[in-house]
DNA sequence: GTGAAAGCGCTAACAG
DNA sequence: CTGTTAGCGCTTTCAC
């Protein structure tokens, strides 16, 4: 049996290539990592010693002489929607050329999952550690600094953060969103966040509806603002609800894509068009939003660019970090076809 | 500074837990892992010493003496979609209610980056290893042979499989679908498949739909069938390719739902109406499918169930695999508005 | 340029 | 029920 061969012969160790290539396991070592230097005949000695063994090195021993793991690791709120996809996937991609592993955790929006998650990350040793926003408790800060990982936010930034932060102004990108449905002739406007109880993001895009709004003397009442879960059906089920009213709104601004096609198919459904009857943004950018009909109008993040940028951070030495891990992209609205002018019947109405 | 503390006071290790509560480091060992008997209040000593410090144990530490790591590695081709995100996630659940971590690497659907990620979750000792499919060289199963690492295959089934695998019947259910469709009248059938060389999974789709049609004397002309990779702009660019041509098919069924929802949009590009003028169908069933107009017919494949199934096969105790590692799930076919019956107008054509 | 040897933090026999 | 102790495989001074 396969299983047996392999649990005679263990898995060859640095010492069977160093005894293999005639030399001293610190040589080995010393090749296998570039530190120290070595003549070049006794390096192709060790290099077909390694090749003939197969030799990989074992994770853990490295781990533990070295206290450094090459892994670099992420907790993002969830993998079931592709917010964070293209993210990550810049990300894997640069850390990977450096032979530095990501490892993507998942909290599910959860704080004490998003804890649990850390700790295990830190616990396995990670050397950098990326999270999303900047909404949790000081305790997590705390045990940070207190194990001294290195680490940064993402998709939120504050000037004025404490910590590193790579991301993009969300109140700013919804106030230009805000502004930008209401050069359209919109008035009566309505919006479905995201739950913004620790979720900086989704607070902060409320915020800049809100100001849009205050701007040109327009509130959001309390009635047309719904937080849900970033899903389909809640979009769907959101804005079922606005339109259940007297006058409903003209235009529905909605705290991330997968809410608005939510929000669209709730529309339709509804017997509306969009964006005849009713128009619907979303924010992200993500691919869906110009899959569905009518195209999504929404906020364009650049996903890509901040997760290379993340992963530049975390690979770069420690100790020339000075201030640049900070960092604020710019965000830009798509116009598609689901935005619209405002129809005068139901403004009035 | 924060960096300096955590320099001067490094983390705490077992020997500083054991000294705190006065016993020795293999009683707190003990504690920690549940292995042995301890009495109650040892074992209350040792755990507010474990909390007064914040203790963590060291994983590289405990992968080297104990040769396990409580990880699970898991390759996928992508994260770009959510083919793969549910079942991951599910999986994700199921483990780590065992403490077991999932590792996800992604190999952008190249057998050279699979192999390599497997190498690095390999190096990294996972205790078990999840694939997408079969299709790969002979010298990936013998590395992981010669390695003894528990693994199993999913999304894909084989009955004869020499290795554990946890999937469903992609050529079946390819079948049904195209009987499904042909049963709608549709007899100009063309097929956007995704990139069968090396994928089991796509080239066993795409045989389903051809022994479908064959058993109707029908067949799938090579102008009918288009392999690209899974993404909406591919699904979008095959599908006016396949109808920019003197006698157009009536029924588009996709190797996945993605380009099935990229066909959607480039039919409508192309000024016909979905399911009146063309039936477009996918595979898969992510919510992407239920969240277009006209909402896709596709297949419904249980991710959750496979990811879950994966998990449990992957953490019972390999002595008492047996044959518990070879399971087939249904699919079955879910009828939404994409498809319809075949337009007579185009069928004469 | 290379080797010897001391750990890194933890687990698992083995005693007691 | 608990303590002692010998490694696990690798990196890293420190000599030579």
């Amino acid at each position: 049996m396969k299983n047996d061969d392999a649990r005679r012969n263990p898995p060859p160790t640095l010492e069977d290539v160093a005894r293999r290539a005639g030399v001293s396991t610190a040589t080995v070592s010393r090749c296998l990592n570039g530190t120290g230097t070595v003549r070049d005949e006794t390096r192709e000695r060790v290099e077909s010693a390694v090749a003939e063994l197969g030799y990989t090195p074992h994770f853990g021993a490295r781990a533990l002489a070295s206290n450094r793991t090459g892994t670099i690791g992420i907790v993002i709120p969830t993998m079931e929607n592709a917010i964070f996809a293209h993210g990550l996937q810049a990300m894997e991609e640069t850390l990977s050329k450096q032979d530095v592993t990501l490892l993507v955790a998942t909290s599910g929006y959860s704080p004490e999952r998003e804890m649990e998650k850390i700790r295990a990350l830190v616990a396995r040793g990670v050397d950098g550690l990326a999270l999303i926003g900047f909404g949790r408790q000081p305790e997590v800060y705390d045990f940070l600094a207190s194990r001294a990982v290195r680490f940064v936010v993402l998709w939120s930034y504050r000037a004025d953060s404490e910590w590193p932060c790579i991301g993009f102004d969300n109140r700013r990108a919804a106030m230009d969103m805000a502004d930008r449905v209401m050069a359209e002739g919109h008035r009566k406007i309505a919006m479905i966040a995201g739950m913004t109880v620790g979720n900086d993001r989704a607070t902060a895009r409320v915020a800049g509806v809100r100001a849009a709004m205050a701007k040109q003397g327009l509130d959001l009442a309390p009635e047309q603002l719904i937080e849900c879960q970033y899903s389909l059906a809640k979009g769907e089920a959101a804005v079922s609800r606005l339109l259940s009213v007297p006058k409903p709104p003209t235009a529905v601004i909605c705290g991330n894509d997968v809410l608005a096609v939510g929000a669209l198919r709730g529309a339709r459904l509804a017997g509306m068009s969009v964006p005849q009857d009713l128009s619907i943004v979303g924010f992200d950018d993500i691919e869906l939003a110009s899959a569905v009909d009518p195209a999504l109008t929404t906020v364009h993040v650049p996903h890509r660019r901040m997760g290379r940028a993340a992963a530049r951070f975390l690979l770069s030495p420690s100790d020339e970090t000075g201030e640049a891990g900070n960092f604020c992209f710019e965000t830009e609205i798509v116009m598609r076809s689901s935005l619209g002018v405002a129809n005068s019947d139901l403004r009035r109405g």
